[in-house]
RNA sequence: GGGGAUGUAGCUCAGUUGGUUAGAGUACUGCCCUGUCACGGCAGGAGUCGCGAGUUCGAGUCUCGUCAUCCCCGCCA
């Protein structure tokens, strides 16, 4: 319990101003460190503001020095005092409060702490303990921070938001499944028994509908779920700054979002970025980069050399030609720090991704050099020097292959790994872009049939609609991704308002007339009462915060993330259910996996 | 579903070729110490070597299986 007198007054990390000296005050925080010189004894005193030294002397009241030589780490405390100056050989300068310090003549101790399974001052502590004991995890400063940074991001989108008019609309967390896109996770109906709700994967249809209710400008900050192998970028629910507008072309919201995000970085974090953020066509990102979320903070741009290489003597190479494949090289400036075993780790490296080689030639004396370099002739060999601008000490990395995928995979990431390894993935470095003209449809080579590469409600490019009939797959789509640094942080379009356009693509997508009745009649229907022109973006909250902080971790922005395999180490979830629940459900646990 | 890494004291880690009583730092407990701030000094407690088999006279160490955490592929915007 605590009472009026035992409230603090100030907080630690504010004690560090000269107006304070002489003035009586209470802190409450939790024991930090202490150290216990006999009689005089220091108690280190954190609250989620900072540390401030506190002084106790039997002198002054020998109960309170009683207290604090009892002290021990992670106690909560009140403490009275008078803040002193420290004398100029015992200021500390390595915390912000370290030229003052508090005299205290009462102490009580609010609450003892068992020991703790880690320091708070800690650094380096295994995740799993961390998770464990996520409520001590918070006291260490670099978890609060990151949670401050997140609140004060949102808080910049929702103040922006709000200022250019868009309205908060919360959507329902249960929603009817749809099997496309990635995995539901379904809750059981007590009142229907043997039907689902579905948890939503992005609000998408819910906003459309927004919009054609002339809500006009909405957003939220809606949590999002995706039963899907989670990966350190990706968890089970993650948050999506969601937003939508009627009556507007790409270039508006393209030109709204960048200046939310340009805000974002202002106030949080004091950086200036330049807008308009560039743009990139999809196609100059894959051609370049193989990738169409390319990390534009370092070069090394990947060239085609199909055309050269097919009529080398190298026989994968024209192998690979002969049958529709193709060969891209990226070279790499300084590639001749890349040793053999270098090269034998890079081969296995983009083995991951399907490629069954990689070949590789440095360039020396402006001559290229390898073992393999004898299957192409000295106009072939120059022509390579330059098609891909390559200079002294440049390796040459080739990766061929007849499905495009393993060699857009395999470059993509190897230049990714080395941009990583020749430290040009900079931190500090804020590069932006975005990704503009989609494709509307990719190819689906199992199913044999169109996929939507967004989502089926995408509109495609005015400027291509009659290409529908004759060649989807050249159709682009007013879709955009905004990338930083390699991370997609979100992407939207421009939606489909004609239910005519609608049913084609749905046509297109193999979708039937009554499956998309089934699954999207609702929005059909909606779009036939005039319907706005719409279109909008979400924006990845979780991603956004973790690149602002120069994390690698999504887990670190999350209050209480899952684990790689889903559960909750702390509250141990999931867990079992009892059989009454199962039977109010009407569920039924498979014999197989019961009692695991 | 697959590949890789890790698992030893509360925490972070070391542990040689398989060898006798498994260590360090820190934290913790007790004592000493009036200007420390990673305080210092002395003493002490603390281990199912993730778990289960196996090989061996003998396993922290070798083999197989299994579990957990992390990274990646598949999956997923």
């Amino acid at each position: 319990m605590i009472t009026k007198e035992l409230q603090r007054t100030h907080y630690c990390g504010d004690i560090d101003k000269e107006e304070l000296v002489g003035k009586r005050l209470v802190i409450n925080g939790w024991v930090q460190n202490y150290r216990d010189h006999g009689d005089l004894t220091f108690l280190d005193i954190r609250d989620r503001t900072g540390i401030i030294q506190l002084v106790f002397d039997p002198k002054t009241n020998p109960d309170a020095h009683l207290i604090a030589k009892k002290a021990r780490s992670e106690d909560v405390i009140s403490a009275t005092g008078v803040v002193l100056l420290r004398t100029a050989e015992n200021i500390n300068p390595k915390i912000p409060t370290g030229k003052h310090e508090v005299k205290i003549d009462t102490i009580e101790i609010l609450n003892k702490s068992k020991t703790p399974p880690f320091q708070m001052d800690q650094t380096e502590i295994s995740e799993e303990v961390r998770l464990k004991y996520r409520f001590l995890d918070f006291r260490r400063p670099e978890m609060y921070q990151n949670l401050l940074m997140r609140h004060k991001i949102t808080h910049t989108a929702r103040n922006f938001l709000h200022q250019n008019g868009f309205l908060e609309v919360e959507t329902p967390i249960l929603n009817k499944s749809t099997p496309e896109g990635a995995r539901d996770f379904l809750v059981p109906s007590r009142l229907s028994p043997g039907k689902f709700y579905a948890l939503p994967q992005s609000p998408q249809i819910f906003k459309q509908l927004l919009m054609v209710g002339g809500i006009e400008k909405y957003y939220q900050i809606a949590k999002c779920f995706r039963d899907e192998d989670l990966r350190a970028d990706r968890q089970l629910e993650f948050t999506q700054i969601d937003i939508e507008m009627s009556f507007i072309t790409e270039d508006d919201i393209i030109s709204l979002m960048e200046q939310m995000m340009a805000q974002v970085l202002e106030e949080n974090y004091r950086i200036k970025i330049k807008l308009p953020i560039r743009r990139m066509t999809h196609q100059e990102a894959m051609e370049k980069y193989a990738i169409d979320r390319p990390d534009l903070r370092f070069g090394m741009e990947i060239v085609d050399v199909t055309s050269v290489v097919k009529e080398s003597e190298f026989t994968v190479f024209k192998s690979v030609a002969q049958s529709g494949g193709m060969i891209k090289c990226l070279p790499v400036p300084e590639g001749s720090r890349l040793s053999r075993k270098d090269m034998d780790d890079l081969i296995a490296f983009v083995g991951k991704y399907g490629s069954k080689g990689m070949a590789w030639m440095r360039v020396k004396d402006g001559k290229l050099e390898s073992n393999i370099v004898k299957y192409f002739s000295d106009a072939i060999q120059k022509e390579l020097i330059e098609k891909t601008g390559a200079k002294e000490d440049y390796a040459l990395l080739f990766v061929g292959d007849v499905k495009k995928k393993v060699v857009y995979d395999s470059l993509a990431n190897l230049r990714l790994h080395l941009g990583e390894k020749f430290g040009l993935r900079d931190k500090s470095k804020f590069e932006f872009v975005w990704i503009v003209d989609f494709p509307l449809f990719e190819w689906n080579e199992e199913e044999n049939r169109y996929d939507s590469v967004h989502h089926p409600f995408t509109a495609p490019k005015m400027e291509d609609i009659n290409l529908l009939e004759k060649d989807p797959g050249k159709v682009r789509s007013d879709a955009y991704d905004l990338v930083l640094n390699g991370i997609e942080l979100g992407g939207g379009s421009i939606r489909i308002h004609n239910p005519d356009v609608q049913k084609k693509i749905f046509n297109l997508l193999n979708i039937s007339d009554e499956d998309a009745k089934i699954k999207f009649g609702f929005l059909l229907e909606a779009l036939s009462y005039g319907a706005p022109p719409h279109g909008g973006l979400a924006f990845g909250l979780d991603r956004m915060v973790m690149e602002f902080q120069g994390l690698s971790n999504i887990r670190d922005v999350i209050a209480f993330p899952k684990t790689q395999k889903g559960q909750d180490i702390m509250s141990d979830t999931p867990s079992e259910v009892t059989q009454k629940q199962l039977e109010e459900l009407n569920v039924k646990i498979a014999e197989n996996r019961a009692n695991k």
